[in-house]
DNA sequence: TTGTACGCGTTATCAC
DNA sequence: GTGATAACGCGTACAA
């Protein structure tokens, strides 16, 4: 790097802190991270002079000599997506007070850069990897394989885990949404989505699993595009759906985004949400429960797959044998006034 | 750290690159740092070791020797609140492709978590830092006078930058929407926050700013909370709101959410918003616009500031010298269906 | 339990 | 333009 037109104070190094404590660099050295190794005279004596020079340890040294960084590599595809969001947010809440430093990739759904970022994040050595979902190409599979760091794929479960794995099935999830809106009644149920990944993907599959079996015809009811969810958007797609098949009578919603722009769109339009037309969200963010009316959605843990990636990656660190490399948290049907039909 | 129970692959150096080529260590180095000192053909010869041998360099070794690490610190108050989330796109767009790692942390509204924050960051000896607002702890403040980085607080703009600052009045951008509000013919303007940080004391300033200015007695029409901003919370300081100011007919929220939530509270309370309530937002996210009827906003331009702040670190990287230290980047008032009497 | 010697992979410094 | 040498600050391996 470039250097930087500042001030450049004299670092305190491990040296300063041994020769203040009458000792030697490398007790100092255990008696910070394994404080158990040293006696406790000496490690009082160290803790006094560590505070007393301010000592910070180089985490740059330290991954050279160790071979191994305190950082924890996480990968989303966007960092605008609130659902993205929640899991960071589990994710730091968890990591805050360990050592270790979690660095945010943003791979923008493109395999190009989520490979090229996996080779920039395994370059630094890191304690632990992030990646969201289980469609990672050719490249990064190997990448991820070849890895000497644990690894945690989230937001979804799949037959191969690279190693381990938190999320829940999409198929599923968009299959229990739509058996709710049939058993509400609802005869023509649709399906709206955007930014087609691979997960939006697998919910149009649960919901073609639902109407299958209900032996109810998918007729032109399914409206999708890569475009990027937003609220906008569910209006439009709303006039897509509606254009092509009037006898839409419900609408399950890759995600809440759009389903709040159907619901607006609908007001618009004067359709009464959940007699005239059902409507159900994916995710349940928080404005589902508050919206007039409310918003009937799937509730998926986010918080929760952050949390737990953490902890998955931290039992791993510290050399525990993780019985359980597959965690499926499940997710959670929240009925509410956009599909009650009276 | 402690070790991870994976492979480890023999790692290409530096040397290893240089046996290839036929020449020293250093000159690869320089042929990869700085291309302009190194003549041509040994360029070539270099460049080839390179991909042949899938060189990749290590930060830590780099970091160790340069004592210069290419991690940009970035320091936000919460990763689920979407107008962070937007900085920190613009952020992570303009860094995508630059030899920098942008590291995250979450200082979750904690002076405390902050200072800690800084530590750590600084003891990485980072490319730059970047920080969320202008009221840094003391501590905070010393740390960052004294860091050998450029350091760029963003979200506003204050009198006495640490060293650079991108952002706008929050004060004068309230004012602005307050005065909007006044334009309009409403008579009773309340303010309602929530997560009531410095910014947000800002906005409270310049809404007092707007009806002092225009003769208005505030009376009972302020109501704020320290809880987290949410829709739901907006339904909440409604009620709160009408219960001890019955006379409100206009509301200026501190952020969108709470204008998204009162707008929902009102429609179940038969309140028409617009007519008999006015209703002003604020940074003007997505739903705004779609919202039904639309809600006006202020916009602020948010990953515009996200984008602003690595470009002025960069060019201070470079050793480029930065004239406009201070960049205000304004706010634009969204007039919308939720101001409108009629 | 504590210490010595060395190496981690790169860059700064100074010579050629 | 190119290269030898010596750090950078810490941890591993081994010895005491």
């Amino acid at each position: 790097m470039t250097q930087a037109p500042r001030k450049s104070p004299p670092r305190v190094t491990l040296e300063d802190v041994a020769r203040r404590a009458q000792t030697s660099t490398i007790t100092v050295s255990r008696a910070l991270r394994r404080p158990g190794m040293v006696s406790e005279k000496l490690r009082e004596r160290i803790a006094k002079a560590v505070t007393e020079l301010g000592y910070v340890p180089d985490p740059a040294a330290s991954a050279l000599a160790s071979r191994r960084s305190n950082v924890i590599g996480v990968l989303i595809p966007s960092v605008t997506n609130s659902v993205f969001a929640e899991v960071l947010s589990g994710l730091y809440d968890t990591i805050a007070g360990k050592p270790f430093n979690a660095q945010l990739g943003n791979t923008r759904y493109a395999p190009e850069t989520e490979d090229e970022l996996i080779r920039v994040f395994l370059s630094q050595r890191p304690a632990g990897l992030v990646v969201t979902g289980i469609d990672q190409s050719p490249v990064s599979r190997a990448l991820l394989a070849a890895a000497d760091c644990p690894v945690v794929q989230i937001m979804e479960l799949g037959e191969t885990p690279t190693d381990m794995m938190v999320g829940f099935s999409h198929r599923d999830a968009a299959r229990t949404a739509t058996d709710h809106l049939i058993e509400r009644g609802y005869k023509f149920p649709a399906f709206i989505g955007a930014r087609m990944d691979p997960r939006s993907e697998r919910r149009l599959q649960g919901f073609r699993d639902a109407i299958a079996a209900a032996d109810i015809a998918e007729g032109d009811r399914v409206v999708t595009t890569p475009t990027p969810s937003s609220v906008t958007l569910g209006e439009t797609l709303l006039a897509e759906l509606l254009a092509q098949a009037p006898e839409t009578d419900a609408i399950l919603c890759n995600n809440d985004d759009l389903a709040l722009g159907v619901q607006f769109a609908a007001h618009r339009r004067g359709i009464a949400i959940g007699p005239e037309l059902g409507l159900c969200g994916f995710n349940d963010i928080e404005v589902m429960e508050a919206a007039h009316p409310s918003i009937t959605s799937v509730r998926t843990f986010r918080r929760e797959m952050g949390r737990l990636a953490i902890d998955m990656l931290m039992a791993r660190i510290e050399g525990k044998d993780v019985d359980e490399n597959v965690r499926d948290l499940g997710y959670a049907l929240m009925p509410r006034d956009s599909t009650m039909r009276e």
